[in-house]
DNA sequence: CGTCTGGTTGATACGACTCAAATTTGGTGG
DNA sequence: CCACCAAATTTGAGTCGTATCAACCAGACG
């Protein structure tokens, strides 16, 4: 586990597509493969924080990439209660394949204002019958998406509130350093108090005591949206991390 | 969500591989893309009740097919909490293209005796290129157990005891009716209250109790692993079950 | 300057957990 | 067919983590 500095990238803000360093997290691409892939970021529109990119009940024609900002996948419930389910931080895709749906069972919604890629059906086949690389590292994008939504199944069924937000801390923050938006322990953190009580199914109020906690174990700083993480290791500990969910373990090709 | 029972298939054991019946909620498939699915059924092997068919840490290899029986993906922590996060019913994939991962971040175990088709990666492949219709409906089946895996964590995070529970057994009451291996309300239930308490995040006595309460709701009746649903009208509302994410609305084809 | 959103604090309530033991069920072998 | 054992279910009493409700505060913004 104390391996993951060395298969991450180094810290610093990439220059290419986002996209291309999220996936590079899995296979080295080739530079046809990253130009596709920017290519086929081109094609992008922006949404205001706080407004749904598409709702319950919509039909899905595009596939999202988020190019910059946050994103969440929440559902509602008719009283009221709501649900974050996921979590989409830049280089993230929303499904590749939706479009074989006809209405979408949840919402996606901006947590910041989002800079967002709209992908079509055709596009994203001729990308992926160009490339068996591309192909694989989509899919591998999945698998990974799959694997995080069961541990934070895991984490809402097995883990108190101190470790879930620890490890909610710790997963965003690796999936940052992935998409280099972050360095030295530091990002940007959007969420607010609510949105976080929303993704780990407690109470605002409960969160704000809990990540006191965390502070107060010198764990964590997190002031005007922005995370310092004081103690990996610590941390990662606590909330019994385990990086294989993330599946980076063929990275070590990446610098 | 009263249109359900119309769209599900007609009660009744089917003859035909249950994946047939499984894939046609979706797509009505031709006579050759039955028989491709049946002789991609046919290289099976058993496992023990209570075995893993693959554990955290293997490399996984081939695709596995549920024919017969129950299993679950669980995950475990280091200080022994166990969390079941997903169940599979007859009929269900476990993870089209899990190979492309180097080692499993999970385990899936045997709830009951199991009959599980091994499909290669070459065989899927040769599967999906045989007929696009096949293709998507597999796609289909991935994006469904994805919003499964997401209305579980729902689940998690925002219903009660009460409310989890109902919800669970309406889900794979549904479930096992497009498998048809449910009639009249009726299925086999080979879950313990042991296990029904790893997948819903409570104790076993919490289980206990609030199985209890739904019995004396005359809601359901569980006894000797066979669950009768009293009321289904009833149990989804209490637990406010919207059948979207299973995305059954296509199946107005079946019979 | 008032309003709004997000964060903080305190008091109290309750749903679910823990621990421990009893009872029932199902399977196995004599 | 019965005796036995292990697994699963049930019950009771006491505790605890998190929710609820209700203020209050700070900074951002128009």
């Amino acid at each position: 586990m104390m391996l993951l500095t060395s298969v991450l990238p180094a810290s610093g803000w990439s220059s290419g597509p986002v996209v291309v360093s999220k996936l590079e997290a899995f296979t080295k691409l080739s530079s046809d493969d990253r130009a596709a892939l920017a290519e086929i970021s081109r094609n992008f529109r922006y949404v205001d924080a706080r407004r749904d990119v598409i709702s319950e009940g919509d039909r899905p024609r595009n596939i999202l990439l988020i190019l910059d900002g946050w994103a969440c996948r929440y559902k509602q419930s008719p009283d009221g209660k709501r649900q974050i389910v996921s979590l989409f931080v830049p280089g993230d895709f929303c499904d590749l394949n939706v479009h074989i749906l006809s209405q979408m069972d949840h919402s996606i919604g901006a947590i910041t204002r989002l800079k967002v890629a709209l992908i079509t059906p055709e596009e994203m086949t001729a990308l992926m019958t160009a490339s068996a690389r591309i192909t694989r590292a989509l899919w591998w994008h999945e698998l990974v998406a799959a694997a995080i939504q069961r541990e934070w199944t895991f984490s809402l069924g097995q883990r108190s509130a101190y470790e879930r937000l620890a490890h909610l801390l710790v997963e965003l923050y690796l999936r940052l350093r992935i998409a280099r938006r972050a360095q030295h322990c530091r990002c940007d953190f959007p969420l607010t108090q609510n949105d976080l009580a929303d993704a780990t199914g407690l109470t605002s109020v409960h969160v704000n005591r809990t990540l006191q906690e965390l502070r107060r174990d010198a764990l964590i700083e997190l002031e005007r949206k922005q995370l310092q993480i004081l103690d990996l290791d610590r941390l990662m500990e606590v909330s019994m991390f385990n990086a294989n969910y993330l599946h980076l373990d063929q990275t070590s090709g990446l610098e």
